[in-house]
RNA sequence: GUGCCUGUAGCUUAGCUGGUUAAAGCGUCGGGUUGUGGUUCCGAAGAUCGAGGGUUCAAAUCCCUUCAGGCACC
């Protein structure tokens, strides 16, 4: 496999690379947010691009429900669906194991999920969503994985996902190069295995060499996040740190997106990082300011504030102006336009944070 | 002037054959959210039940007076 990864390194664990996708370089580390379903909600693409990020992603369940990826094919892809020329990259549905449970079952084939609205049944598997997500058309691609809770209930089955996971990638494998044998190299979409493990560390250490050991062309490290301490999260993300192999691949830690875990995924080795947090955040009201500390939109204090949200952020939002006082409000009243802004400016957070981790190429 | 109806949290109301600390929605205030089912979830504050008096062990609830708003008729 040729090389679609370089990085120099930054610190102990850190580093700086470029990914080559077909659909374009990506600089790492850095932060993909998430557009579940073609679109980053609220924001056009424009001022997606505003905030300076390179990858967008999509999820294989949704689109899969709807409009189903025969739809998104026959309006051009991905791409043309989402109105976006840059890299794209599909998670697999995996974590919709871990977030719908209450509306699924596993077998070792796959899992079936019913739709609470319209009944239906929908079933996915490792082979499934790699054929979905290639119809879809991502450049960047993930294994079908088993995700399961890090709460107190759910830690006892990481053992059987963390197998699982590792049946299905093979599985998720196969049916990848099945589908791409017949591309050129540069054309096929980037392949990551997931590693589970929960917050076992043999478990992740072992999960870790097994998805290294596979022709993948990125890791990815799954099932954090998922209810465990932040304290927990670090410690694992400072294990697997002395643990990765020299393999040229991109680190992509699913579903991080604090500030605070950003940069410890960054000080620890990762490359990529993907959260609903900055969109979902800013549509109830919450931004980051400097120092990683949020701050409550609604709060009353804000009502005749002046001020931009962060003085030193250059997102369209501060630069051009918009007050706190004047985004109480329109949250205050449901204007739309709210989350809209404050949305541009908490992605603009993470990707200054990972903008000031790069090195130059 | 006479008759009737209505006054309960900031708003809209529930409770009215008398019976625990008067309930809800919205609003207000605070918090949560990590590979997005959810303009969402959790919590808190907030009421001398229009006012005064009476009956009763016990009154938002029954009785009397009064005030305010509304409707109808003179």
């Amino acid at each position: 496999m040729s090389s679609i990864f370089s990085s120099k390194s930054t610190g102990k664990h850190s580093r700086s690379g470029v990914l080559v996708t077909r659909a374009g370089k990506v600089l790492t580390p850095t932060f993909m947010p998430d557009g579940t379903r073609g679109a980053v909600k609220s924001l056009t693409p424009e001022q997606v691009e505003s905030t300076g990020v390179q990858v967008v992603l999509a999820n294989t369940y949704h689109l899969h429900l709807a409009p189903g990826e025969d739809t998104v094919a026959a309006l051009g892809g991905l791409h043309a669906f989402a109105n976006r020329k840059g890299p794209m990259l599909t998670d697999s549905g995996g974590f919709q194991v871990f977030s719908l449970a209450k509306i699924r079952t596993i077998t070792e084939e796959g899992v079936t999920f019913k739709d609470p609205k319209t009944g239906d049944m929908v079933f996915l598997s490792p082979e499934i969503s790699i054929q979905i997500q290639m119809k879809l058309g991502a450049d960047m691609i993930v294994a079908f994985d088993d995700v399961t809770a890090l709460d107190d209930k759910g830690r006892d089955r990481t053992l059987e996902a963390f197998e699982r996971t590792h049946r299905w990638l093979e599985r998720s494998l196969a049916e990848y190069e099945r589908l791409t044998k017949d591309m050129k190299q540069s054309d096929k979409p980037i392949l990551f295995g997931v590693v589970q493990g929960g917050l076992d560390k043999e478990l992740r250490k072992k999960s870790l060499e097994i998805v290294q050991s596979l022709p993948v062309g990125g890791i990815a490290i799954g099932g954090l996040s998922v209810g465990e301490t932040r304290a927990e999260m670090h410690e694992m993300l400072e294990y697997l740190a002395g643990h990765y192999d020299d393999s040229p691949r991109p680190r992509f830690l699913l579903g991080v997106g604090d500030p605070i875990d950003v940069r410890k995924g960054i000080e620890y080795g990762i490359d990529m990082f993907d959260c609903v947090l900055p969109t979902r955040n800013a549509r109830h009201g919450t931004a980051w300011v400097a120092g990683d500390k949020k701050i409550h939109i609604t709060n009353e204090r804000f009502t005749e504030d002046t001020e931009v949200i962060d003085p030193g952020c250059d997102c369209y939002a501060c630069a051009k102006g918009f007050s706190k006082g004047f985004l109480r409000h329109q949250f205050k009243v449901g204007e739309p336009l709210a989350g809209t802004l404050v949305s541009i400016h908490n992605i603009r957070y993470l990707e200054r944070l990972c903008e000031e981790s790069r090195a130059a190429f």
